[in-house]
DNA sequence: AGACGTTATGCTATGATTGACATAACGAAA
DNA sequence: TTTCGTTATGTCAATCATAGCATAACGTCT
């Protein structure tokens, strides 16, 4: 018997704005440079990935990465001020919950 | 801004044997007498809150509820005392989290 | 024997979410 | 002006979860 938990970041209007999935995806795109780049190294399509950024800045309302196309290298995405601060933060606070969620288990079921 | 999440147990097999919606379920049977009345009570089909019932019990290896059919009344159902163990235990837990996420959720993102 | 309300279970329809395909636009460099 | 890899976006298909329908069995009481 073990626990396993989903957890999520929501709007004003209950619409979900950040989760593990995109979680990863922004750092990789961080990473990587590109939308294209991070979506190959998760086995996602570009247009899974892009549907779901678009997705989550919309409901948020401010933009998440910068966007460029065309030009050397055909263009690239970066993230913003705005969504590198909500990363790490929610990164933190996952983390967070991970520990002490575990911690709350043993001590209700494992004796 | 605000977190939402959903918790569950886990089987060996990663199989999830019990959630919020079980939950609800199983106290409404304890409280009504029968999978029927329960379902009725929460607006879901009985057909859906047997299949819920039986995937449980299947992944647990153990019987949630006692049921008899026929008889006065046409019979009923009640928890096991493994059911009403399992039941509680995830009860308490489950508040206990939603205590504790919410303060932790104060804490990184309300200042 | 008949009635009644419950449990038991297969099957189908429906809706929602996800994924794949196709095509266009972009802009710097050669 | 051609090339290249990226972003942008509509559309259709497929897959999956859920709802509902239909039917049978059960057992006590009248």
């Amino acid at each position: 018997m073990k626990v396993n938990y989903k957890i999520w970041l929501e709007n004003e209007q209950g619409e979900r704005v950040m989760g593990k999935g995109l979680l990863v995806l922004l750092s990789l795109i961080e990473q990587t440079g590109s939308i294209n780049k991070a979506a190959k190294v998760l086995g996602m399509s570009y247009r899974a990935a892009w549907g779901k950024l678009n997705k989550a800045e919309e409901e948020l309302g401010y933009d998440l990465i910068e966007r460029r196309s065309g030009g050397r290298g055909g263009g690239g995405s970066r993230l913003t001020e705005k969504g590198n601060r909500l990363l790490d933060k929610f990164n933190k606070f996952s983390n967070k919950v991970d520990q002490e969620l575990n911690t709350m288990f043993l001590d209700f079921f494992n004796k």
